[in-house]
DNA sequence: GTTTTCATGTAACCCGTTACATGATTCA
DNA sequence: TGAATCATGTAACGGGTTACATGAAAAC
């Protein structure tokens, strides 16, 4: 029961919710595929995962093809052939309590689940999360942010004349972004309230894989991207 | 000659360069003048403080009115009186050589200099900083963030049709956010290439206060603040 | 005279990084 | 055969928070 803290525990967990993997790969996901993540370590990684493995959330497997593109399931571990892809030494994979432990992680909400990095964990899982969870944690980052503009705007409101330009800018430019993440907000708020699907109603179920469905009602952005493989984040 | 580091080191000293203040007061400065920046704790203000003053950066002064809008200067601290305002216990002024240093990390840039939280202190205090530190300043973290969208741009070209709709908006919106940093600091570096008024043309020179002088050639913005003297952030 | 706010500190802990050590696999 | 990348780890340290202890001044 050793709290290894929030949110790499969470966002572990919920990565090899979707598929088992390998630590290095893990931690290329956690850099480059969830939205906002920060860069986690090997020394923060590796460790994490022994204890997860020891509350009995995670169990350790002998090598197998790094959950590539088709992820080829059904194929029973053939233990030092050269699979496709390359070869992995420990692969990570959910046990049942894991898969239980996360859904209670995902349908508990605190106003630790406000905050800047908590919140960008939370949202990057909110495929596997209830709608009526979603919209506790929209609303709550939502108000969580408003308060923070109201102190904005009583500092400022204090302290403008003695300020010099430049921190006045500074200032003016951060009640900037957190509007707009406000009215962002706003949006999902409001297209999670139109929206139908709530889909998971049953949490706790045994469900397999319901990633990447239908648009679910968020808001369309235009979408531009321009194809360029380079590589991820170096060490 | 211990490395207390940088962020909180660089803020206090830039602030105390202002004006000496003790440390209750100085850790709301932090919260609230400064635009991003985050509440540090007094657990780490004052330790800090003390290896400032063991560094000869820095004087504790007994009491005397902790620097209020008048600064009342020229009055010899009168032990215990009551002055206007409220007392102060401890009051840190900067040393000469404290000042020194400062000018020092002022001049200086490295790599830290992009990154999130070092930019907005050095941003901050841009006032007392010689324009062509300012320029090395917002390009350095220009390009910080350019490269930053190319990871993110990549790595959602790799990854685009295996993800769920939530995690796609949360990249979406955070390279959004990117995107408008880079805007916000095109058009700072805009205003300081046409901007005359360089001020500080010496470096490391003795000039008292030049704080809160004209404005600079800043692309001006609306500044709507409503008037509403609330209070700041809690413990 | 009691509560609130101002004011200063410290010890224990937490989360994470850096730098290092190690070795297997792939590629040129 | 040697370099690059994949892959796993660990020990030392760093920077910060929490919770606690203490007390004086101001406000009610």
């Amino acid at each position: 029961m050793s709290r290894r803290s929030g949110i790499l525990e969470f966002a572990v967990l919920g990565l090899l919710r979707e598929s088992p993997m390998h630590g290095y790969e893990l931690r290329k996901r956690l850099n480059t595929s969830l939205g906002i993540f920060r860069a986690f370590s090997y020394g923060t990684l590796y460790p994490c995962l022994k204890t997860l493995v020891a509350n009995g959330w995670l169990i350790e497997e002998p090598g197998g093809a790094p959950a590539d593109l088709p992820p080829s399931v059904g194929r029973p571990v053939t233990p030092a052939s050269s699979l496709a892809g390359r070869r992995a030494k420990i692969v990570y994979r959910l046990t049942a309590e894991g898969k239980e432990h996360f859904e209670e992680l995902l349908s508990h909400t605190g106003p630790d689940s406000w905050e800047d990095e908590h919140f960008a964990a939370r949202f990057a899982f909110f495929g596997q999360t209830e709608r009526e969870v979603r919209m506790r944690v929209l609303e709550g980052r939502r108000s969580r942010l408003e308060e923070r503009l109201e102190k904005m705007r009583a500092s400022l409101a204090r302290t403008r004349e003695r300020l010099d330009d430049y921190t006045l800018e500074l200032q003016r430019h951060g009640m900037e972004s957190v509007e707009r993440e406000v009215r962002w907000l706003n949006e999902l708020i409001e297209s999670e309230r139109s929206g139908r699907d709530q889909r998971r109603s049953s949490p706790g179920g045994d469900a397999q894989q319901d990633i990447a469905g239908e648009p679910d009602g968020l808001p369309r952005h235009r979408g531009d991207t321009r194809p360029d493989p380079s590589d991820d984040t170096s060490q």
